[in-house]
DNA sequence: AACGTGATCAACCGCGCTCAC
DNA sequence: TGTGAGCGCGGTTGATCACGT
């Protein structure tokens, strides 16, 4: 019985492995697994009424008790699951509904693969649901070659990064985000950032920038499996491995740089719509026609200094960057309008070849992202109620996205330019492609803009920022210095190494440029 | 009708957390 | 302070269903 196992040798319930010498009517039959005839497998009608009854009698909670009381041969997580996700009153059945599924969208773009948030924000869905939702909608939009996020979410969560005067308030105590520390967030792996520092001091974004688990949300999905095409395009690891020096540093700076750069999330995107007008290593030549007649900095495979100060670090960094890049051009099942995508053969290539290594040094990883933040959370779920599953949900109901109206919520994801220069980049790559599940005009992105230079223009929703871009020079490639943005000016530049690694690293994206094109991603120009 | 393929969903598993001792 | 129990989360798997050929 329970009491006797626990008594034992360190055996966890978590395993689901602990015997059971109390088998009822209920338990017979088969999946029994190991000598104690633990049942596994589909739950019968006679097990669940076992285990209403003992939920009834006992409460929730205490899971590991259902076996000692009920008799029931099935481990404790195995009742804990069957009840939150099939047994509880309060379960909505049935199919999400437009509203549940406009919200899933709109809660995995804020906060990422945290399935229990999001379920504490839908009453009566499980976790379980809808993450099976997510993934299965993932693999769909997918295949169709279509971004995860629709564009009008993406426009919103722009635009309210840039507005929302909760932008700054995010550490106010307002949100689940209020937990989290700017300090927490200043936990780089030494690893990945040696020579890059963030500016401590840094209004009056400071804190926002620093959001984690909303620079989380596109990263999160980019690494979950299903969601590379939402992501700059991924670079297969076999294509990387083509040239291990440039790539090693390419992929390294870049994916050094992107989390630094995402987390400053105030200068906005205009700024970085301006950077065709300019010459900048911000920027790139990733076109070969001159596009963006833009100057880049020769041998800038190695960045600002002609050689790049990322610390050498082997493996591959996926290039995770949002779904963004989608912006303006064409109209998925929304009717919203989205851009050029890959065909989706493409993406089944990208898709079966990611980057083999990315968990190992993927500096915006959700896992790290998300940990202190999922901690946080989850600690202070913990604390809230531990016998009631239903107050848990509502302690824990984020306050201020909790309308089911999308429309309604605010986002607080800040902008990220890294992003935006990857999101230019892509929404200059012409592709033809066709979607399977929802045909789509395509256009390529010349199409569409007529010239090139023009194709910032569809950046330029980006709100608000521009005055403050156009203050500093940038046709320099060290204009980025004199705005300030990298570094708090106080430190006299002496954060500023950073930047140039990442200068460096974008610079080295020149080389991404042959790998689109090398896979086939691009055909002809960017 | 048989078969293959993809979608869906329930359940399992491993990990890591909190808490009590 | 260390350890184990209990629990929750996120990722994954496998069974089943639906649909097309």
């Amino acid at each position: 019985m329970y009491n006797e196992m626990n008594g034992g040798d360190g055996w966890k319930m978590s395993k689901c492995h602990e015997p059971s010498s109390s088998v009822e009517e209920a338990n017979g039959g088969d999946n029994m697994e190991g000598e104690g005839h633990l049942k596994k497998g589909p739950w019968t009608s006679a097990e669940d009424a076992i285990l209403m009854e003992y939920v009834q009698k006992h409460g929730e909670g205490n899971w590991n008790a259902v076996q000692k009381y009920s008799g029931l041969a099935r481990c404790g997580k195995s009742c804990r699951l069957r009840w939150a996700n099939h047994l509880r009153p309060d379960l909505k059945k049935g199919a999400f509904t437009q509203d549940e599924e406009r919200k899933i969208i709109e809660l995995h773009a804020k906060m990422g693969n945290k399935w229990a948030r999001m379920a504490a924000e839908l009453p009566g869905r499980t976790d379980n649901e809808i993450k099976n939702y997510w993934n299965t909608r993932m693999k769909r939009r997918q295949r169709a070659g279509l971004p995860i996020y629709p564009p009008d979410i993406c426009q919103r969560m722009l635009d309210n990064s840039e507005e929302s005067p909760n932008v700054g308030s995010l550490m106010n105590g307002d949100n689940q985000h209020s937990d989290l520390s700017p300090e927490d967030n200043f936990n780089i792996p030494d690893v990945e950032f040696k020579n890059l520092k963030f500016p401590r001091a840094y209004p009056p974004y400071g804190p926002t920038i620093f959001n984690v688990p909303e620079i989380s949300m596109f990263e999160q999905s980019a690494a979950s499996s299903y969601s590379y095409n939402m992501m700059f395009p991924t670079i297969p690891h076999k294509q990387l491995q083509k040239s291990d020096t440039s790539y090693n540093s390419l992929d390294v700076s870049i994916g050094a740089a992107v989390p630094e750069f995402n987390h400053y999330a105030d200068y906005s995107c205009q700024k970085v719509a301006d950077l065709p007008k300019l010459s900048s290593p911000c920027i790139p030549n990733l076109n070969t026609n001159h596009q963006f007649h833009g100057s880049y900095l020769p041998g800038s495979h190695a960045g600002v200094n002609g050689n790049t100060s990322s610390v050498p670090i082997s493996g591959d960094v996926k290039m995770e960057l949002p779904s963004f890049q989608y912006l303006d051009t064409q109209r998925d099942f929304w009717g919203m309008r989205t851009s050029p995508v890959p065909s989706a053969e493409s993406f089944d290539t990208l898709i079966q070849s990611p980057p083999a290594d990315q968990t190992q040094l993927d500096p915006v990883s959700p896992q790290r992202n998300g940990l202190l933040e999922s901690v946080v959370y989850g600690s202070k779920r913990k604390r809230g109620s531990k016998s009631n599953l239903f107050q848990k949900t509502a302690d824990n109901c984020m306050p201020r996205s909790s309308t089911l109206n999308p429309c309604e919520t605010e986002w607080e994801e800040p902008w990220d330019p890294i992003s935006l220069i990857a999101s230019v980049l892509t929404v200059h790559t012409p592709i033809s492609m066709g979607s399977v599940d929802e045909p789509q005009s395509v256009e390529t992105a010349q199409d569409h803009y007529g010239k090139h230079e023009t194709v910032f223009q569809d950046l330029a929703y980006f709100p608000r920022k521009k005055e403050y871009v156009k203050q500093i020079d940038l046709t320099r490639p060290d204009g980025f210095f004199d705005l300030g943005w990298f570094g708090n000016p106080e430190d006299d530049g002496k954060d500023q190494s950073f930047l140039k690694d990442a200068l460096g690293a974008l610079g080295s994206a020149e080389l991404i440029q042959s790998d689109l094109k090398a896979c086939g991603f691009c055909e002809t120009q960017y």
